[in-house]
RNA sequence: GCCGAUGUAGCUCAGUUGGUCAGAGCAGCUGAUUUGUAAUCAGCUGGCCGGGGGUUCGAAUCCCUCCAUCGGCUCCA
């Protein structure tokens, strides 16, 4: 007998060798038909798998992370299998779970697939879910393997499998279809009740350019058909928050063929809007000590020869700008750290005068590839809200500390709750490829982690993720549709100093070499602003709106009266139109609010007779008739309330 | 850069097998209306159907090519 101990704490005592839906089974019948998996000690396992030792188990239903990654697992091998059904001859690369359902990747020699086959295929891995195919594991020695594919021809699992350690290799047969796999899987496909081909993409094999590209195709699968229904009325919902959409929309952006790819138009509102943003971090920045800088657009090639920003990224670069004179060449700016470096050259610093920062809105341009390109969170040319510290190796941590305070009061004053924090440091299996010492190394490290633990942030430490020149910390937001975007970045640098050769004189009157912070709490403007739309969906922040409130007259009668209106909350600085179209007060209340502009003040004969406005808010509709001072009085609450400091 | 999809008025979209198929709504313009919390009415102007080539008596529709956008891959100082 074994002991099973649940994730309530209660134990059970079960027989050795029980398993999973054994267990599920004893416990109630509804958990029996709806479990998918099972975790034991940690470790996801088949449900008919047997458990010989005493263990801690979870049961994982379709409300799990686990039990949806093993149901879509299963689905990935349910695809393949009607993939290899009609179409013979198909070669098959990987096929895992991904965080929104799965996909496989795979070869199909001279034909390809669209997505006018999904329906076929969707209809045929239907199929075979309603035979409730078992899924049957069985493990063979690494050359039977290696035999079995080889004469099989697929070319993909032979090379998966010559990189798996010697000794027995798993599989898993469902139906006609096997494939190499640890698994686990479902019992059988009976719970794969709702499928849906969501599109294909190319995909290099292992992710190498230099390789062949197969077909990825992504799919979803739900254990109801309901499910599925919610999933895809979801996904609509996502697509009206797309930026670039909302962009078009309010007339924040533009792209324009003619000016080229990927350079954004900032439009009269995107532009308020973007300065809007700048003009608050501008304010933030000035408190914490900041101080501006302006460098230009273009610098010397040997600049970033000096740099080594050269040698890594030169071909990635736009062709450089070569003037008259004999051998010199200009580079549109690809980032601010070589120019600011060079301004902290201009003098001579003690270490009392560190830390120094450096703030500049930098424009930079990078030559992304074509086929990143995309609305405003990967362009060309874009405006980086960068500042570089130089301080102390002992001012490390304080530095950051306070780096973390202005991004997170940034993220505050936008209402930005729903980010994840990631700590990189260096990869302990190939400390070589760092520059910098040891010991500075483990000093900024460390500073890193206490400082984000001291905020209270919960980060991910990713080892071998650091920069070869420093650790750093990233902000990640998710957009509309999940996919994941680094914003606030915070970054240690030993190479740049070094390059450089900054020097501070210390206190034992000898030279010494500064650490350099890169920080950018936004990290573009374009793709915070992207971000930004899709995260609240075109509903700005009061403080950060372009237009924060609209006169609507009833009639021109009461033009008059919605002038002075207007004076008098441009006086308040609140950023208000006047809508003197003649149309009637439904249809301006509808494009106001089409328009998204927080408060629509409507004026007519009572309110001009009384020197009210009459409120009406943008998404919840009429506040009543109050006094203009009662009105800014209700704007400067709403702004405070995110934005007290300012 | 690579794979796949898409590309029709400023915007959102119809256009069946190539033959009155160049359309609709919104926006815009003109006029009427003087309007009270999500669309007043009428008339009118917008397009070389992404660009270029080809097939055909005839192409928005079929083929080739280029460009752009979207979804991925890869990359991301």
């Amino acid at each position: 007998m074994i002991q099973i101990t649940l994730p309530d704490k209660t134990v059970k005592t079960f027989p050795k060798g029980i398993t999973g839906q054994e267990i599920a089974g004893s416990i109630s019948e509804g958990l029996a038909r709806n479990v998918l998996s099972v975790n034991v000690n940690g470790e996801v396992w088949d449900l008919n798998r047997p458990i010989n030792n005493d263990a801690e188990i979870k049961l994982n239903t379709w409300d799990d992370k686990d039990g949806r990654a093993t149901m879509w697992h299963s689905s990935a091998h349910l695809m393949a299998a009607a993939i290899e059904e009609l179409y013979p001859g198909t070669k098959f690369g990987i096929g895992p779970d991904v965080e929104n359902g799965f996909y496989y990747d795979i070869d199909l020699g001279d034909r390809s697939i669209s997505s006018n086959d999904f329906e076929k295929i969707e209809q045929k891995m239907l199929e075979i879910a309603r035979r409730k195919e078992k899924f049957f594991r069985t493990e063979l020695p690494k050359h039977e393997a290696l035999d079995f594919y080889s004469k099989k021809g697929d070319e993909y699992k032979v090379d998966l499998i010559n990189d798996l350690e010697d000794g027995t290799i798993s599989f898993y047969r469902s139906g006609h279809f096997t494939d190499l796999c640890r698994g686990p899987h479902l019992v059988d496909t009976g719970p794969i009740k709702a499928v849906k081909l969501l599109n294909t993409a190319g995909a290099y094999w292992r992710g190498d350019e230099s390789r062949k590209q197969l077909t990825r195709v992504y799919g979803i699968s739900f254990p109801k058909q309901k499910m599925l229904k919610e999933y895809l009325e979801m996904l609509e919902e996502a697509k009206k928050r797309d930026h670039s959409k909302i962009g078009r929309e309010l007339e924040l952006f533009a792209f324009s063929n003619s000016v080229g790819q990927g350079l954004p138009l900032w439009l009269p509102k995107g532009a308020e809007l973007r300065e809007n943003l700048e003009i608050f971090l501008k304010k933030v920045q000035r408190k914490a000590g900041y101080l501006p800088v302006i460098s230009p657009h273009i610098g010397n090639k040997n600049l970033y020869i000096m740099s080594g920003h050269y040698d890594k990224y030169g071909k990635d670069s736009f062709k450089p700008i070569s003037t008259p004179s004999e051998g010199e060449e200009f580079f549109l700016k690809p980032m601010n750290c070589p120019h600011h470096c060079e301004i902290y050259k201009n003098k001579q610093y003690s270490y009392k005068d560190l830390p120094v920062r450096f703030a500049e809105f930098g424009t930079v341009y990078r030559y992304e590839q074509s086929g990143e390109l995309h609305g405003l969170t990967r362009v060309r040319g874009f405006t980086q809200d960068d500042a570089h510290i130089f301080c102390r190796p002992d001012q490390v941590k304080e530095e950051f500390i306070a780096v973390i305070d202005i991004v997170l009061l940034i993220f505050k004053a936008l209402d930005f709750s729903d980010y994840s924090v990631q700590i990189s440091l260096r990869d302990p299996r190939s400390m070589e490829k760092y520059i910098g010492t040891d010991e500075n190394w483990d000093k900024a490290e460390q500073a890193i982690i206490e400082a984000t633990e001291e905020k209270g942030l919960k980060a991910d430490i990713v080892k071998g993720e650091a920069a070869f020149y420093g650790p750093k910390l990233d902000f990640m937001v998710k957009d509309a549709l999940g996919r994941k975007w680094q914003l606030g970045t915070i970054q240690v640098d030993y190479n740049l100093p070094d390059r450089f050769e900054l020097e501070y004189i210390g206190s034992d009157n000898q030279k010494h070499r500064p650490v350099m912070i890169h920080r950018a709490p936004f990290g573009s403007m374009e793709r915070f602003v992207a971000v930004m739309i899709e995260h609240c969906a075109g509903n700005f922040p009061l403080w950060l709106t372009p237009d924060q409130a609209i006169i609507l007259p009833i009639s021109e009668k009461y033009e008059k009266y919605a002038k002075k209106v207007l004076t008098l909350l441009n006086n308040y600085e609140i950023r208000t139109l006047i809508d003197e179209r003649n149309e009637k007060t439904g249809k301006k209340i509808r494009d106001a609010e089409t328009r998204k502009i927080p408060f629509m003040l409507i004026v007519g004969e009572k309110e001009e007779a009384q020197g009210t406005i009459s409120v009406r808010k943008h998404g919840s509709g009429d506040l009543g008739t109050h006094t203009i001072e009662e009105f800014v009085q209700m704007v400067e609450q709403e702004i405070h309330r995110l934005i007290p400091e300012i």
